[in-house]
DNA sequence: ACGTTCATGTAAAACGATACACAAGGACCG
DNA sequence: CGGTCCTTGTGTATCGTTTTACATGAACGT
């Protein structure tokens, strides 16, 4: 098995196979790639040349170069990875987006981006050079700002982008993110609410809960969702805006903890997603106001798996389906629409009741 | 704005660029790439010529085939991906993961494997392309099988591949699992417990939970975990094998019912997974058998989050410390460990107590 | 004034595969 | 027997970069 070492050492191609077996170039590529198009007895004879050369098959980027396509779609988050798989929301979508994308046998990129406003520039930098050296055919972006650059890397590579945020200019499937806070606002008009306290998801840390909100800063479904409770509250109640650090139930529980800390403090607390109102099921347990009727009512949304189980409250969305659709609009050519809008239900639990 | 419609319309291109700013390819690709070798008025200029063509950047496929590399490191698993991320293990491992990846500016490509035994022919196919086209200069497996025809493709494509399971031929991180076993079964022993049921989780799907186990099919931590139990029981107790359909809770109880259903049911019930064993205590709850001291005990493996609020005795290991440390191993050169065995605990809750 | 280094930039050769157009030899058909 | 398929293959031209080695001129110390 002794090896001649002249000539430079290079590894094994499609070149050195063919050559071994005497054939073309495309009859070794044709071997794998389309094995109908050679014959048995060919193809077993270079499938065992290429065992003894140790040769694994084509090299992906050299195919994805010539077909122009990879095989891999990206996921773009607005957070860190790390931080992504705790978020219910994100592990739902994600898992149907997977769903599909195995149907489909494309894998999975993952890619983390900055948050735009607030990322200090060398976030954005590198989450840019993240998109510009992704080798994918499309991605899944979910509630990420209009206008991040990545997005514009993405879209002037010609990738096909689907969104979750209403965009004439981009595929989506999103719900009514306003609707949504309508109905919230509404039912807690109707149970007799004047004072509620909004905990919502903010783009940048904010020092404190107790600072001024800068609602531009706020994420795209946090500030239609606010700005839906508010319409449904429709002049019956006032809004106190309190600010999480981040989408955690320990972000919050300080958060809904310092409104109830108010010298006037709101009879409900509406949480822009169940995290943060699980957080402030929380606050209302470590101080012994019960939840709901008699105490404090509060309202999340999304209805993650663990909200049921918490008795929340919490505008439903099909989270799963949702990441489904946005697979399907992205791999499924016969996908034609352009633009889904999802249902919601507010789905009552125990965590409401009527205003003390 | 009109565009000459002669030639060819093809897409915007290093060399467009180049031709269109009246400088070489290489100073474009550099202008890109290597900034510092690059004059700020060239460099600005050729920015400004690449965004009126729409160009994008160079091209990520083109890119990895010249350079050799892709930024990007492909994750393993033996299951779908829809069901990784229902497994608290996989997200845990996955964080510990994706926070490495993160620090060196890497994603994460995802890849499902089909369970090599018993998938039909085509799932092993199937899952043997995905990795044969996935773009990763490495990757990470959690608790595959030695000798799944995929390891292979990714070992002869000459990737780095880091596992958690012992083998000499490749770099790992792993914990003694059949320790981790021994441990339990001394620990039960000690406690009285003389008749104990081994949840374990199958490669395969029995037909039903009382079917003889074949243990061959196991998976290798399964496999490991059942001859640790039944080494640390040291004969002072027998041991009775029922397998799980699939890792998830529903299928941990429904094994752990079918062996408190038997005729000489056992005082304690062993999971080879924290999620199975949540199971069993799910179905000691539903028979009104109290866990622990004066009922059955509960034993599970990897500490999980949700084992803790549970009140279940289990094995911790450093499930997120692992993901991490597998991850350095790839991407940090300066680690020249190739095995590493992290430390595991037995960590008793209420779960537990003397055998009745 | 001379060699040395630095900052810029260039030219040409890979990188490893697939697409496309075409060819040889049978089979088949009327 | 001539034409048309079908099967199995073959060459060759790209795909769009990065690499390697080299060129140019200015700056600089001595």
């Amino acid at each position: 098995m002794k090896r001649s070492a002249a000539g430079k050492a290079k590894g094994p191609s499609l070149k050195t196979v063919a050559l071994a077996a005497g054939v073309s170039l495309t009859t070794v590529s044709n071997a794998y790639n389309k094995p109908e198009h050679v014959s048995d007895e060919v193809r077993d004879m270079i499938f065992a040349i290429a065992r003894e050369q140790g040769y694994a098959g084509p090299d992906p980027a050299a195919r994805s170069l010539r077909s122009r396509h990879s095989g891999a779609i990206g996921v773009l988050f607005t957070s860190q990875l790390s931080y992504a798989f705790s978020d219910p929301y994100c592990v739902e979508l994600l898992t149907g987006l997977a769903e599909v994308a195995e149907e489909n046998r494309i894998s999975v990129v993952l890619i983390p981006l900055a948050r735009r406003v607030v990322a200090p520039e060398e976030e954005v930098r590198r989450s840019v050079e993240a998109v510009r050296h992704a080798v994918i055919d499309g991605a899944v972006a979910d509630g990420i700002d209009d206008g991040h650059p990545a997005l514009q890397v993405l879209l002037s590579r010609g990738l096909p982008l689907i969104r979750s945020v209403d965009n004439s200019e981009s595929h989506c499937v999103m719900i009514d993110e306003r609707e949504a806070g309508r109905s919230v606002g509404e039912y807690l008009a109707g149970l007799g609410h004047r004072h509620v306290a909004v905990v919502v998801d903010h783009l940048h840390e904010p020092s404190s809960p107790d600072e001024a909100v800068e609602e531009d800063e706020l994420f795209p479904y946090s500030r239609l969702r606010l700005a839906g409770i508010r319409e449904g509250l429709a002049g019956h109640g006032r809004v106190t805006v309190v600010a999480a650090r981040r989408n955690t139930a320990a972000s919050g529980w300080v958060a809904a903890d310092a409104a109830l800390e108010r010298a006037d403090p709101p009879t409900a607390i509406v949480a822009t997603s169940d995290v943060l109102a699980l957080g402030a099921l929380e606050a209302l347990a470590r101080r012994n106001v019960p939840a709901g009727a008699g105490g404090v009512s509060v309202v999340g949304f999304d209805d993650i798996p663990a909200a049921a189980p918490a008795g929340l409250t919490t505008v439903r969305q099909p989270i799963r389906e949702k990441g489904r659709l946005m697979g399907r609009m992205l791999l499924d050519s016969s996908y034609t629409q352009r633009r889904m809008v999802l249902p919601t239900q507010l789905v009552t639990r125990t965590s409401t009741g009527p205003a003390n």
